[in-house]
RNA sequence: GGGGCGGUAGCUCAAUGGAUAGAGCAUCGGUCUUCGAAACCGAGGGUUGCGGGUUCGACCCCCGCCCGCCCCGCCA
């Protein structure tokens, strides 16, 4: 067996081929490799459990008869077998050394990483805000965690296609239009554009509300507007325009860049085909006036209907969403689709896919593999979804600019000898990292906590914690009158003597286990983990081990290892969609 | 009423059916003349909501119950 990025995968066939010549083929023998608990080892072997379970064998027996046809791993690995069978397989020092000498770069990482994702075209729905408003936090997750799937999938190998599916087609556009036309504050709009679409979409609102005519109005304009109006048509695109800058500024700071930005009004002309498919297939009936598909099969949804047009005759998302399914599957040649969007529309997508997935059997076409990424709810401290102490939203504007600036008290606090200059751009670093790294820390299913406290704090899995790290490992290549990048000094390294670099080195070698675990399960939080550990595990080696030794070999096989560290945190972090920095 | 998700240390959260359930915060006690102490080391703290079951092995799978949040026809 060689070094490969992925030992667990190369033990996984390894331990394949040897139950093959050691006799175990009996039903199938799956190794069931996985990391171990360092107490036992790097990796450990569970197969043969289960294998002698079925087999009604003695586990300890087929393990040892495993293990005599292993010898190839002696010079690699240190074997036990331990408790009732488990294989334990322990890296030697010099492999240790040997693995991280192979993987010195981003593109020796990426290269090994290629392999998982390879073929795969996906098409990521996430951020996908409302056109006319104020993104605000609950816009927060489907950006943050969109984003790092999105770098994940890519690193995996996937070709990865962002989509932004803004909802910029909808009846506030009636109000807003109306109260456009006649009370726009053109100075308001220079300056903040979405404040002030936002002013006017609540006078439109409440003028209607209070006068019936104003109402009608405000319905003639949506009329108008699909009927394509040319002065209606006007507004509707400058407010989208405009509004999408906005976005922009928003996804600058979290470092998003949409591949294309396909809203509902995209599919405006691409939505007869589902009425008529979903109709002529038989899926879809009339019901109450409007059309709808039911499942009978299904306990809840066979009377829990699917609507895909109105009983005014107007579309709706369900219509939108599977019409999008065709563009995705046709023109955009997806293998996979992702939804990242909130868990309360679970049922919206559980019926979505249930429904195209009979509507391609009847068309005969492939479907993609559909998933909704669903995600909890930010809650404030008193455990309600997260507000203003008035009861509005927070906007996300706000709410990041509040990072930046907590952020800037903290670095100023701390190291008060750098420039202002200096110090604010570590905070818009530290500030919006640490937003995403506490959104992406945690599974993304359940509902989180949001603390500022918490957050932007050296101490725990936060940001500024690995950050941290980060910057003291420049800070010794500073020191040393080193540039990091260019293996500097590691040749002549001896292998791993200390127990802080053994558990550092270790720690480094699992790279390719977090990674898997968090593209596999499309889970960030599993990559959090390990780089939170890594760094811990870094910090504990400096404080125990002096790197900038007198023994040359020492000196060496230490510079690798804060090398290798730095490596991996830095495209940890970049994978999560967050920047780092040399100083802070 | 039907359904989804959750309940793990005082608090916030981890844990592919695998070995003695782990971190951080908080509490208590240590470590700076030496590469950044924004750090590190150590201690205490648990009937994994309750009761059954499956399994060599269950926080994890199955059944029942309790509690919390969310969803259930024309918003997305």
């Amino acid at each position: 067996m060689d070094l490969s990025f992925d030992l667990a995968k190369a033990l996984d066939r390894t331990l394949t081929d040897a139950a093959r010549r050691a006799g175990l083929t009996e039903a199938g023998f799956a190794p069931e490799v996985r990391p171990a608990d360092p107490v036992h080892g790097d990796f450990q072997a569970n197969g043969v459990l289960a294998y002698a379970k079925r087999q009604r064998q003695n586990p300890r027996a087929l393990a040892e008869a495993l293990v005599s046809q292993l010898d190839e791993l002696a010079p690699l690995f240190g074997l036990a077998i331990a408790g009732p069978g488990f294989i334990n397989f322990r890296l030697k020092p010099a492999a240790l050394l040997a693995w991280l000498a192979a993987h010195s770069n981003r593109e020796a990482l990426a290269a090994g990483a290629a392999a998982a994702e390879q073929g795969h075209t996906v098409v990521v729905d996430y951020s996908s805000p409302n056109t006319a408003k104020q993104m605000h936090v609950g816009h927060l997750r489907s950006a943050v965690i969109g984003e790092a799937i999105c770098r994940l999938l890519a690193f995996s190998g996937a070709k990865v296609v962002r989509d932004n599916h803004v909802g910029d087609w909808g009846t506030q556009f009636g109000k807003l239009i109306w109260a456009y036309k006649r009370q726009l504050d053109s100075a308001a709009l220079a300056r903040d554009p979405l404040e002030e679409f936002e002013r006017l979409y609540k006078a439109g609102n409440s003028a209607a509300e209070a006068d019936p005519t104003v109402l009608k109005e405000a319905q003639q304009e949506l009329v108008k507007l699909q009927a394509r109006d040319p002065e209606n048509l006007g507004i509707w695109s400058r407010i989208n325009e405009v509004s999408l800058f906005a976005f922009q500024e928003i996804y600058d700071q979290l470092g998003i860049r949409f591949d294309v930005t396909l809203g509902e009004s995209f599919y405006n002309d691409k939505l007869e085909p589902v009425y008529r498919g979903l109709a002529d297939s038989g899926l879809a009936e009339e019901s109450q006036g409007a059309l709808v598909v039911f499942h009978p099969e299904h306990p809840r949804f066979k009377t829990q209907p699917f609507i895909i047009r109105k009983s005014d005759g107007a579309a709706n998302y369900a219509t939108t969403d599977l019409a999008t399914i065709l563009y995705r599957t046709g023109p955009l040649h997806a293998t996979d689709v992702l939804y990242v969007v909130d868990k309360r529309q679970s049922d919206h997508f559980e019926q979505l896919f249930l429904t195209a997935r009979k509507w391609f059997e009847k068309m005969g076409g492939p479907l993609p593999r559909l998933r909704h990424l669903d995600f909890g709810t930010v809650l404030g401290e008193n455990g309600k979804p997260l507000k203003t102490r008035s009861g509005e939203n927070i906007r996300l504007k706000d709410l990041l600019a509040e990072a930046v600036e907590r952020s800037y008290q903290l670095v100023s606090g701390k190291n008060p000898g750098l420039p202002e200059a200096e110090r604010r751009a570590i905070a818009r670093t530290v500030g919006v990292g640490s937003v995403q790294y506490a959104d992406l820390s945690q599974n993304r299913s359940s509902d989180y906590v949001f603390s500022w406290h918490k957050m932007i704090s050296l101490e725990g899995n936060t940001a500024a914690y690995l950050l941290y790290a980060v910057a003291r490992i420049h800070s010794i290549f500073r020191k040393l009158d080193l540039r990091p990048g260019e293996a500097p000094g590691e040749t002549g390294a001896t292998a791993f003597e200390t127990p802080a670099e053994l558990a550092l080195a270790r720690k480094l070698v699992r790279f390719p286990d977090a990674l898997a675990a968090a593209t596999g399960t499309l889970r960030p939080h599993f990559l959090c983990t390990y780089l939170y550990e890594l760094a811990g595990d870094f910090s504990t080696f400096y404080n125990a081990d002096k790197v900038a030794v007198d023994e040359p070999a020492v000196r060496a096989r230490r510079l690798l290892l804060c090398n290798r560290t730095l490596l991996l945190l830095e495209t940890g972090l970049q994978l999560l969609g967050l920047r780092i920095l040399t100083k802070m």
